[in-house]
DNA sequence: GGAGAAATTTGACCCCTGTCAAGTATCTAT
DNA sequence: ATAGATACTTGACAGGGGTCAAATTTCTCC
């Protein structure tokens, strides 16, 4: 079992926490796109995003650099090629990141959840493009200035380094997944990733897993095709492994031949 | 043309420049694997390694905790699982690194130049192994002390973390191509890339390109089998995109058409 | 320089996954 | 609640790349 969890824990998603998937509305926010201010304090992502390090004085300068908003479903939060003006971090829901060929094909290189981070290139234009699966509630720091902030909170920047060099990590497991892993080692690791990741919030949740994203977005996280991803979900349902509730709802009967399957499928 | 420079720049390998890669003997060294102190001052990659932007006195103090080592082709430099006790930085030579499933499938996620660094993981083990591909020059720095002398030097901590980001980059761009090209297409970009890297240091060279890794590790880096590897190069060949002199010599003799292909193959 | 080992190439065959198409279920918006 | 759109599933078929095998070239080391 802990070699199922390490295994996990290394999968091409950043390591940190979300808070499920049901699409959440903002009640505080009537309109979307619609900037204001923030004090952070009510933020329910806090302890688990880059501003975790910093202490209640150090979070309110902090905040005065940051923006709030809210993205419904299916909206883009950023765009390839689009000036990287902003570092985005997320407080509620979840987002895709992907990057296309000029054909069409897509890849998505990333889910991210509450308190992951985005945005944050060395190059002056963003690498990819960032949109919203569910609803989400997203602050953004402008670049220049949570640059600046590294030095006022040198605490801040180790920080959003470590998120950084964790997240390598991560892709480096997503590259062998794809470019050595069959069709069903791919999804049971994804099933199993997504049960990891909900396990940390949801601890009371036993084996049930939302999965917010689309049959076609697992196909394009997982170097697959739609078809192929729905074939797959059948096969292990018909293998008794797993339990399906409509298309975003998956019961994981057996995780210990799941972890099996996703490494000798 | 410029499109296809900015897609070259993006691909999975750090984009800092390689010396060629004839295998290379340490005049210095007369033994492997004999650490000594380096004084860092003829250091041939220095303008291009994470310590180029330390001044003449404080590279005297940072080569304190820099060990000099020398390692053959093949031999293995670090490996996955062990203590993360060192950062490794390549002065000369070409490095491969890679990830195995437990049934022996291997994903080879990057090649590493002089001037590339590797071993700055968060957790406390590697999670990945690298290699040595052809004899190569290498200083390391105990982990704990390098982070510290982030501290010391913030401008060594803001490179490294640059180079770590342009790492991140290059690895999504990496995910695109194991996930959505076709064998062609692979084997088309992973040849400019090579193009791209070796016409930064040797200006003159021409389209005469050096591949050091053998055709399994281009097989492994791409997602594919050496078979298949060695029936593309026999295509672009018979297409009179390139020609071979030996395994390890490459002549790009269209590389606009390459480019082409590396997108739509 | 020559023998053996290792790497590369080539061929024959086949399977996994993609493609195309059609049917079914689910969501969205009135 | 209902209609239309979208998402998902399933089936038939095919092809790109894998597997297995053998030949050829290149490398390594006395």
């Amino acid at each position: 079992m802990y070699v199922f969890i390490q295994g996990l824990s290394k999968l091409s998603m950043s390591p940190y926490r979300f808070s499920g998937s049901k699409p959440e509305t903002s009640i505080r926010l009537a309109t979307n796109n619609c900037p204001y201010n923030s004090a952070c304090d009510g933020c329910s992502s806090r302890h688990i995003s880059l501003c975790n390090v910093l202490d209640t004085d150090e979070l309110k300068s902090f905040s005065k650099i940051s923006t709030d908003f809210h993205k419904n479903a299916k909206q883009v939060i950023c765009s390839e090629d689009e000036d990287a003006e902003y570092i985005y971090n997320i407080r509620s829901g979840s987002v895709r990141i992907s990057k296309m060929l000029s054909d069409g094909r897509r890849q998505i290189t990333g889910f991210l959840f509450a308190g992951d981070f985005f945005g944050l290139s060395c190059k002056d234009k963003y690498s990819y493009t960032a949109e919203a699966i569910t609803n989400v509630e997203i602050c953004r720091f402008p670049r220049t200035k949570i640059i600046e902030s590294f030095r006022e909170f040198p605490a801040l920047g180790e920080r959003v380094f470590d998120m950084t060099r964790t997240e390598l990590d991560s892709t480096h497991d997503q590259m062998l997944l794809l470019g050595r892993k069959n069709a069903k080692e791919k999804l049971c690791t994804f099933l199993l990733t997504m049960w990891e990741k909900s396990g940390r919030l949801n601890e009371g949740n036993g084996d049930e897993v939302d999965i917010p994203m689309s049959r076609s977005d697992i196909a394009d996280f997982l170097g697959l095709t739609v078809e192929t991803i729905s074939r797959q979900f059948t096969n292990l349902h018909k293998l008794g492994l797993i339990d399906l509730d409509g298309a975003h709802k998956v019961f994981l009967k057996d995780t210990d031949a799941l972890s099996a399957l996703a490494e000798n499928g």
